[in-house]
DNA sequence: CACTTGTTTCACACAAGTGTGAAAGTTCGT
DNA sequence: ACGAACTTTCACACTTGTGTGAAACAAGTG
């Protein structure tokens, strides 16, 4: 079959889309542009000028952008001694880790909505109780996060066992 | 007690920071401020002049941000006959129904990330597997909300029944 | 019908983020 | 040490979002 072959236009247009809608979330365009597009290189790792031509930007762009997602701990750089190049690697699940942080928003959220419960008099008055109750929201999906991550880990183990190869 | 005092200085800096991480999330930061100004409040609704004057911001930025309000049905504008004021109240949980809206994002990014698997040549080459692996990820969150959610209305019911008031 | 109060629209200023080209800096090969 | 390949830094232009003041508009009141 020709499982292996890559619509390299259509992969430009999925990079495009992925770095505006991580861009929607405040993510850095250009820093969401280079990670998918080591996500769907099939190369373990590419060069800053590997991916300067493939997204047709400058080599300024991809310095800021590298500089960034290193610092994140989104990919590592990887130096090859006896080369001028370096090379980037995407972090295994990486954006499976930013996924995860981002939840922790739902904490900030529920902490700010504490502090305005509290700030409008408690849940005795009309306001408290309604900033009350959005804490409490936040704070229990907050929590549920740990046990739904369990259980994806779960199933994709079972998944894998089941059709192993 | 005194839990029926409020502290006008404290929600309004509740009111900044929730609508700076609304912000965040790419909602509008007046509209934002709109929104907690009402949650805050404990009156029902309040007119455009009250929320100016509770912001310290200009009517044409109320203006402004009651129009999108309503434009997605957060808070509804209600005109009472023989006033020349509109008042403008939020609509029962909207923060609820925003919170599920976002949520149809991951929907967005699996179906992305789904297109970007196909255009890498499916789950036989590396990019492609990767990327396919990233779609069912979002797309298995996405399939258990709705039960996270009910899981939610069933707990809040549970606690209200036990402490009635 | 004029007056007053309240709301909307518009042009503008201001700030933040984005990407570029060119210059400077770094590292390897000879 | 010199030159070539590669990367980083910097000043700039461009775009987008945000809020203001002033003027236009709308609706009730005497």
């Amino acid at each position: 079959m020709e499982s292996h072959m890559r619509d390299e236009a259509a992969l430009r247009a999925f990079v495009e889309d992925m770095a505006r809608l991580l861009g929607d979330w405040g993510f850095p365009r250009m820093a969401g542009r280079v990670v998918f597009t080591l996500m769907a290189a099939d190369e373990r790792s590419l060069s800053a000028g590997d991916l300067a031509d493939r997204l047709g930007v400058s080599a300024a762009a991809i310095s800021g952008a590298v500089r960034y997602l290193s610092h994140i701990s989104m990919v590592v750089r990887e130096h090859v001694p006896g080369d001028r190049r370096d090379r980037y690697r995407l972090v295994d699940d990486s954006w499976y880790e930013v996924t995860v942080a981002k939840m922790t928003l739902l904490k900030t959220l529920a902490d700010a909505a504490g502090e305005g419960a509290a700030a409008a008099g408690g849940a005795g008055t009309t306001a408290g109780a309604r900033l009350a109750g959005m804490r409490d929201f936040y704070n229990w999906v907050q929590d549920r996060m740990p046990t739904l991550l369990d259980q994806w880990a779960e199933e994709k183990a079972a998944a894998k066992a089941e059709s192993p190869g």
